[in-house]
Parts: C-alpha cells; sequence; structure tokens
DNA sequence: AGTGAGTTCAAACGATCGTTTGAGCATACG
DNA sequence: CGTATGCTCAAACGATCGTTTGAACTCACT
C-alpha cells in the first residue's frame, strides 16, 4: 500500500457531515462536497462507493461510538443496587450531548433529527439493523421501572420522549449560551432539562 | 376567463402533499409530480410560478384552516370561567388530528415535520412570517397558565412538547389500529395520549 | 363567425446531478 | 532500477433537474 489515506476519507466525512446538517442527503451535492472537504470529487466514489454508502459511514462513525458510550454508561447504571429511571434516562442522554465536545458531533444529531423526519425506507432499515439492538434495551429497561404501564402506553411515551429529544439536541449548539456560562456548564443545564423532560413524558400518572 | 381551471391547481396541490411527504421537497420532482398530478410538466411554473411558491402553497392550503381552527378552539376555551392546561393543548393538538379525515390531510403532517427537521432559513421564515402569531398565542397561555415557570423554563418545555407532538402527528394515520376500534375512537385515543404527554411536560415539577 | 384571454401541450433550454474513465503521480518492495 | 500498488486528478458520461418557449386548443363574448 502507499498513501493508505484515512486521511482523505476523514476530510470527506466531515466535510459530509456539515452539509448533510445543513443542505440535507439530497441537497448537498457531491461536488459541494468534495470542494469543501479540498479533494477530488472521484474521491467519494473511489473510498466509499457511491453517495449512499457515504451516508451509511457518516452514520456509521458517530453512532458505533454514540450507542457504545450509552449502553456502557447503562451497564454502569443497572450495576448499582437500585435502578432510577432518571439515570437510566441518563445513560441515553448523555453521550449525545457529549458529542458537541467534537467539532461537528453537535453538527451530527441534525443529521439524525434528518434522518428521523425523512422517513426514508432503506435509511431506517440501516439504522435499525445496526443500532436497534440499543433502543432495544433501554425499551426493556423503561418497561421493568414502569410495570403499571401497558405495552401500548409505553410505546406511545417512548415515541414522544424519543421525539422530543431528537428535536432539542438537534437545536443543541445553536442556542447562544449566556456569557459567563461555561460549555461544560451549558452541557449540564441541557441535561438536566431533557432528563427532567424524559422522566415526567414517561411515569406521568 | 376561460377555464379559470382551480381544478389542475387542486389536482397539483394533492400530488405535491403526497410527493413531499414521501421524497421530500428536494427528493419529489416536478415530473413525477405532475405525472401523479395527471397534468403538464409546465402547468407547476404556470400555475404557481416556481417550485418553491408550490411548497408555500402547499403549506398555506393546510395552515391557513389548521391554525385557523386552533385560534378558535383557544378562543373557545378562554371564553370560560376557567382555563385549563389541558384545554388550552386540546384546542392546539385536535385540529392537528382532525386533518387524518381529509384525504392526505395526516400526509400533510408528515410534510410538516421535514420542514421543521430541516433547518431551511426560507421555509422558516415563512411559516414564522405567516404563521408565528399562532405559536406566540399558546405562548403567551402557557405563561399564564404556568407562571411558576422562569421565562427559559417555559421555553424548554415548549421546545420539547413541539418536537414530541410534531414526531407523533408526523405518524399518524401510519399506525394500524386494531380491528373493532373506529377512527373516531382512535383519534380520540391519540389525543388524549399526546394531550396528557404534554401537561406532564409541561407542567411537572 | 371571429376575436381574445386562459389553459394545455410537446419540445427544448442550460445547469447540475452521481458516476466512470484513463492517464498521471506517489510510494513501497523485489 | 524497475515495477506494482494505492491514490489523485481533469474530463467526460448519460440522466435528470427546474424552467421557458411558442404553438395548439378551449370557451365565453360580440
Amino acid at each position: 500500500m502507499a498513501g493508505s489515506s484515512t486521511l482523505t476519507k476523514e476530510r470527506i466525512l466531515g466535510a459530509a457531515e456539515v452539509l448533510f446538517a445543513r443542505r440535507g442527503f439530497d441537497g448537498a451535492s457531491l461536488r459541494q462536497l468534495t470542494a469543501a472537504a479540498g479533494v477530488n470529487l472521484a474521491a467519494v466514489n473511489y473510498h466509499f462507493g457511491s453517495k449512499e454508502k457515504l451516508v451509511e459511514q457518516v452514520f456509521r462513525r458517530r453512532l458505533d461510538a454514540l450507542n457504545g458510550s450509552r449502553l456502557e454508561a447503562l451497564a454502569k447504571v443497572n450495576g448499582r443496587d437500585e435502578t432510577r429511571l432518571e439515570d437510566v434516562l441518563a445513560a441515553y442522554i448523555r453521550p449525545a450531548l457529549d458529542l458537541s465536545n467534537d467539532d461537528n458531533g453537535a453538527l451530527f444529531m441534525r443529521v439524525l433529527a434528518r434522518a428521523f423526519a425523512e422517513h426514508d425506507d432503506s435509511l431506517r432499515q440501516f439504522l435499525s439493523e445496526n443500532y436497534g439492538h440499543v433502543m432495544r434495551q433501554f425499551t426493556h429497561e423503561f418497561a421493568r421501572l414502569l410495570p403499571q404501564l401497558s405495552k401500548s402506553e409505553l410505546y406511545w411515551r417512548i415515541d414522544l420522549v424519543t421525539g422530543a429529544l431528537t428535536h432539542a439536541m438537534s437545536g443543541f449548539g445553536m442556542i447562544q449560551r449566556k456569557s459567563g456560562v461555561s460549555e461544560h456548564q451549558h452541557r449540564e443545564q441541557t441535561a438536566d432539562h431533557l432528563i427532567r423532560f424524559a422522566v415526567a413524558g414517561l411515569s406521568h400518572p
């Protein structure tokens, strides 16, 4: 091998994240994308095979780490002697907010929200096949902690909470935080809002 | 005037609603759209001026009625001697669910959710200019009913509730209802879920 | 019957899309 | 040194995009 250029691939993935968040998957063209990344137009098809494969890799790069952190945090919560609902929700929410540490991690949540709103079948299938087990594990935990809820009632609430969180986190990083508040504090306050809301949405009488 | 064909315009608007919901604004081409509507390709530019203007009209056709119903329902609630939070939320939610009476009314909520997730500036400005006063009026009502909440706390909760409702209603009409449940009952049950969730999300301690 | 405004139509416009090609360049290995 | 491999590049491919054009058609009105 010569260059083994993971550099070009990474530049493309980074630019794709920005442009997919801004213009959507259809709206962002490979020419805009490769120009922003400073690479040749043909590089996308050479390194990824197609635009659709690139989209999948954009998700993979973030979701592998994100959902890994979530499951890790959930396991840690389950290791304690008593499991609290808010801790389970924190295990789901905090890793997502931590993404904003990365350069464009916050933008990725916008990409995710787009994919959520587009009811594109192939993309949903890809996400379901690769990361469906995460949501299933959290759902199982919710069912255990909220035994008073019927199955359909629980699914309704999880769906609503998911919608709320996806929407809110897609806007995170956009809202200007007041001066005098550190980024860490800001993220902490946001996590607090989301967790308390999710607890109320799931467990209200 | 000869034809004064409101017929062609309506066929286009109907097909646009379906295809925008299914493929997105960029993903749905005027050729697919006019073919589905059974009209000539040039008809869109003749009757609407451009594709972007067509998008605006798709929103106008539904949102004028939808937000009108919402304000009407809100006025009716405010006319009573005491205003309850769940009634205000019902005034916001029920008109949206009633859209599913219409042929493709339920699909329109998908279109709306898409516009919500895409952070397209020109579309957001259009919606804000034309229908921003509705959200402002409801927000004012929420502030009155929840005086214990700080301004920022209230905005957080409204944002989260809005995200949840938009997501949920964009999926309404997709979920198959159990046999033996009438469409009216189904809508009533859905409204109940959404309203109780929204009450909990807004007013939790 | 004839005029004219409103509408539809097939055809074409230039632009841009995702993808492919083949030559050129770099580096590692015999 | 020579050659093979991985990668980049400019250029082109056919397809499809939104939009425009000018002729054909419809129908109310004089």
